[in-house]
DNA sequence: AGCATTATTTGAACACGTTCAACTAAAGGA
DNA sequence: TCCTTTAGTTGAACGTGTTCAAATAATGCT
């Protein structure tokens, strides 16, 4: 019990997709429950800035584990300890990277998705934006999916520190979705089943060592004609007494698993 | 580049689901790649399984971080560099309970599955089987998923030194399939489809606090019985016209994917 | 200006997983 | 029995992420 001693909030584990704080804790604004200062002077936040970029550059040089917190520290001008008084700990180095991915994405996203015509070309800028943000940041990413089965780790998926980037994430895909008609409960689900593919998708994007990892774009763009296709499925007025009970235990299932998003 | 200096296998990344080692070099027996002599006497056999027992019991107890080497070490009786001769890596000893898990899965899923009477009950035994062997491991587990998404991790998802262990569970997968009729190419990814559920499922399970991780169990039989649902639809004459050409379609993905499983 | 409080920085320390040269014990052959 | 080879063990060391009491700098108050 050395590096994880952070504040107890008190998450029942598996209860929501969408982890939620218990009663009474205030959703802090504060990144990854830390002991920095919630608010950063002026210099404060161009020192915390040295550090993320000075990190990322030996992130993509070395890779994540081979890059030293001793390297940061120097490279960013500093001593070890110092840093630490900005970033809790490494991994949440990349998590404040990633951060900054999750505003890019929906900041690109608003302004490219009035270019498509269809739901399929909407699905297609929301997915492939994605990837050219974290293109070059590969050897980065590892760190994300390093605790994500680890309930008790602060950087665990389905942990309270990383709702509100999946909370903003499965914003995105919603309005990708934008007004297309859907069943109700599928249009319930569809932005966590689209936040869940696009996990899967950077998974084997990660492992990818084709030339600019064509080999995932090519896979998503047969996977979104096929999503495409399902979603149209679902609408065709002559499969819904086939598809609407097998929605409907589904949608059961899911929220039965504590797994249904949040309301809102 | 401390803790990872195993020899390169010159593996290709996310070529194959089940990787490959390149051409020229022998598919070892030995677990893990280890620098432990290929052969323990009985003596160094003993030895071994006194470690695993006493690591399991820590594992346990304390769950995977904070059961240190030192402590593993010390319950087993002996140094710290000692243990380090029969097991690599603190990891590498909780693969050889996954390991024991795999062979353990096997053996049951053989004994037990003539007992039912249809496909639904044979996933049942198949599944339902796995989560009882883990059942009181769940502390451990998340050793497994930790370097899942690092593709220069010896443990990686599609790394060769978890390649035996993925085609392994395939077959358990496989063999509980059956006979049942169902059309070629479902037959041909359904292995790897469950084995991929499956996967999901302990990672749910690993995170799921509730009593006896009933919820887990809820899950999992809801979601048998979509899957049995599934295949039959998969077969349904009606459907063909519509099912064919996308099962076709995923089929061409998956394998340019390299996510085909290996023929045989 | 002087003082008190807060913000930042330091360097040493800790516990961890892992490595390794040196050591001891065992086994096998003459 | 003595020597050689192998099997097994040791304890110290390394580099890592992280912690922390103490030191210093900055800020704010009167």
């Amino acid at each position: 019990m050395s590096a994880t001693s952070r504040t107890k909030a008190e998450v029942t584990e598996v209860q929501t997709g969408v982890a939620v704080q218990a009663a009474g804790s205030q959703p802090s604004l504060v990144e990854h429950e830390s002991p920095v200062p919630a608010t950063l002077g002026k210099k404060g936040e161009m020192t915390r800035q040295q550090i993320l970029s000075a990190a990322l550059n030996l992130f993509r040089e070395r890779g994540f584990d081979a890059a030293t917190m001793r390297d940061i520290a120097e490279s960013a001008g500093m001593s070890l300890g110092a840093s630490y008084y900005y970033f809790p700990s490494k991994e949440s180095i990349v998590s404040a990277y990633y951060d900054y991915v999750q505003q890019e994405h929906k900041v690109r996203v608003e302004r490219e998705i009035s270019k498509a015509k269809n739901l399929r070309q909407r699905l297609g800028i929301a997915f492939h934006t994605k990837l050219d943000i974290i293109q070059n940041d590969r050897r980065l990413l590892v760190a994300l999916f390093r605790y994500g089965g680890d309930p008790h780790h602060p950087l665990s998926w389905f942990g309270p520190a990383t709702s509100r980037q999946r909370e903003l994430s499965m914003a995105v895909f919603a309005h990708a979705l934008g007004d297309q008609k859907l069943p109700k409960d599928v249009r319930h689900f569809a932005p966590l089943a689209l936040w869940a593919l696009h996990m899967g998708l950077i998974l084997y994007f990660v492992n990818d060592s084709s030339d600019e990892q064509r080999r995932t774009r090519r896979l998503l763009d047969g996977t979104l004609d096929l999503v495409t296709r399902a979603f149209d499925l679902a609408t065709a007025p002559v499969l819904q007494p086939i598809l609407r009970p097998i929605r409907k235990r589904v949608t059961e299932l899911l929220t039965d698993a504590g797994l249904a998003p949040n309301p809102g």
